[in-house]
DNA sequence: CGGATTGTACTAACACAATGATACAAGATC
DNA sequence: GATCTTGTATCATTGTGTTAGTACAATCCG
């Protein structure tokens, strides 16, 4: 599950886990009945504290997105809201917005901030090739 | 000074108004000399606490974007870091990607987002033109 | 059965953002 | 000169995110 932690961005760890699994579960990149990684392992990998995965866990459960059985582990929920792709633009629209903005207040063209997107795009698509 | 903060992103306000301020100064969309609004002016704006935007400008200073004269206000000060074109992309760069990974977590195709981003920005483009 | 693994619960501690409320000093303005 | 406005300096307080450490209960697995 690639979930990507940015410390200095200021949001809340648990937030951000929150979030991610949220979108990916709401998408369907997360299936219903998919395992999330154990707390402590997830942990590990972020190189954060167990209790502030145990949180994002805890507010998942809440949301309805995420399912624990006792003691085998955590698991994509049968009722886990999806959201219908207009939704999911909608989202995006606000980022996009804020992204608009800050390039604004930088003073960089819109047509540079076009390539600066469609070159980024094939960077990334370029790391995601290589993966299993 | 077209300054704008978010209260539930997360980001700390002193932090938004910060880096607002210091790309707006970094690429010359704030020139040398403009003075900033009174720090209690600023505040009722923002419906946030004089103490906050003091911080704010505090750090601005540390910086060495802005200037204080005494009594007299807060101006962009004379060695303002200014950043070449090449650098303010790195900075937006670094947004487009949390974009892309946002996009890719809500399972939205490239050029849907695309699409997006050329509507927000006609409509943001819209309201600007109505400013006078 | 017995041990490993899972999520849970709890407490304490620390850091920091933000608010609220004053009070002050010094230059600007009339 | 008197007043207004500017930024400065405090201090106490509240809320919250994060870490740390520990213990527990339930279930899975060999």
């Amino acid at each position: 599950m690639d979930v990507r932690i940015n410390q200095a961005d200021g949001q809340p760890i648990y937030l951000q886990i929150v979030n991610q699994v949220k979108y990916l579960a709401a998408s369907g990149r997360l299936r219903v009945g998919d395992e999330l990684p154990p707390i402590r392992v997830l942990a590990e990998r972020l190189l954060i504290n167990p209790n502030t995965v145990a949180r994002a866990y805890r507010e998942l459960e809440i949301l309805g997105i995420v399912e624990k059985r006792k003691t085998a582990g955590t698991y994509v929920a049968e009722g886990a809201p999806t959201l219908i792709k207009r939704e999911r633009i909608k989202i995006l629209a606000d980022r996009v917005d804020m992204l608009l903005a800050e390039a604004h207040r930088l003073d960089v063209p819109f047509e540079d901030l076009l390539a600066l997107v469609n070159k980024r795009r094939e960077t990334l698509r370029f790391n995601e090739d290589l993966k299993p």
